[in-house]
DNA sequence: AACTTAACCGGAGTCGGCTCCGGTTGGCAA
DNA sequence: TTGCCAACCGGAGCCGACTCCGGTTAAGTT
């Protein structure tokens, strides 16, 4: 239905494209999601107009940045319900879910778009959605998990947590509130 | 021990001061939480710059606005209490909260100043905090709810779901997640 | 090789946030 | 009343975000 014209890049804007996300994975490392974006053209040598074309909005730029880490983050998911009782795995997979994000400092709001978006070129929530489905799954089946709960709403609560308690001197709120988030779904 | 020397504003500060408020109040309505200041500065007829000293940034404006409305909600928990069951009125209080916090367009970034911020100036998250523990010792006296909860913590948790759920068509989720929440804190 | 054009490029320009500091003044003391 | 100064005022100026469009070019066509 929707126009998937995914015609390849010319030579040229394909360069452009990984010169931008090398330089700005660098910047990001370096001082913070909040880098400035003209900058990060002038190093990877390009117009200002040109960074905008390929990422409309910060956001998208840094979800592009840190697709892979995320993607890697929920293919373990799997593993971890294979060696642990499942909500064990679930907090354990929240808990990397909350040092990464804090890691990255002030992708917060990069998080925020992510999950807000309706744009389905926002790949990476279904990446999300699915790891806690996983997770959920695992839990319903032991019946130690309340059935019926939609892995969004998890992932929306998980993300809420994150954006209220980013910061450096956090990681214990965060880690309690998960506790009372997987309060909640228990059975 | 810290400076509160609070020494009464002088005449025309204390007028530029209230004409700031009345206008910003009528912005914010009008526009959203992201109304320009150097507009409103001008309406109020005053500089950019006076703007700025009276509020360094556009939360503690944002808040300054809404003090009152906030503390309306917050002194409204302990009737609650007294005409319902804890958990119910814990739940009809989150919701009136999430209520305010949506019809004030844009109010999520203030509101994770106001709950993350150091500054005790920022009496509105003393409130806040009260207003919770009062529902909260309301359950633990009933026995429905898990005593030793910090309601700091709690607080924090309805702020996440604020902020990821603040959009228009999301109240449903915000209920949902508060539901979550909820059944996290009970016994 | 010459031509065509869709796709791409880049930066000038506009806008809002925020700072900084020289000029102004309310209110108190003498 | 007068003088003084702490407090206050305001906007010029800088910075970064984001838009817009005239010029450029890769790559396919003949």
């Amino acid at each position: 239905m929707s126009s998937q014209q995914v015609r390849p890049l010319r030579a040229d804007a394909q360069q452009n494209y990984e010169r931008l996300l090398a330089v700005a994975a660098r910047a990001f490392t370096r001082e913070g999601a909040g880098a400035s974006l003209k900058t990060i053209a002038q190093e990877a040598g390009v117009g200002i107009g040109t960074l905008y074309r390929r990422f409309p909005t910060r956001e998208t730029l840094v979800e592009a940045v840190y697709r892979n880490e995320v993607a890697r983050l929920c293919t373990a998911a799997p593993a971890l319900v294979a060696e642990s009782p499942p909500v064990d795995a679930l907090r354990t997979w929240m808990e990397q879910f909350i040092d990464f994000m804090a890691a990255k400092h002030g992708m917060a709001d990069a998080l925020r778009a992510v999950l807000v978006s309706e744009d389905e070129r926002m790949h990476t929530r279904g990446l999300l959605r699915d790891a806690l489905a996983t997770l959920l799954d695992a839990g319903v089946a032991d019946g130690v998990i309340r059935p019926g709960l939609d892995p969004y709403d998890l992932l929306m609560g998980l993300g809420g947590i994150t954006l209220i308690a980013e910061g450096p001197g956090q990681r214990d709120l965060a880690l309690r509130l998960v506790d009372l988030l997987i309060n909640g779904v228990r059975l």
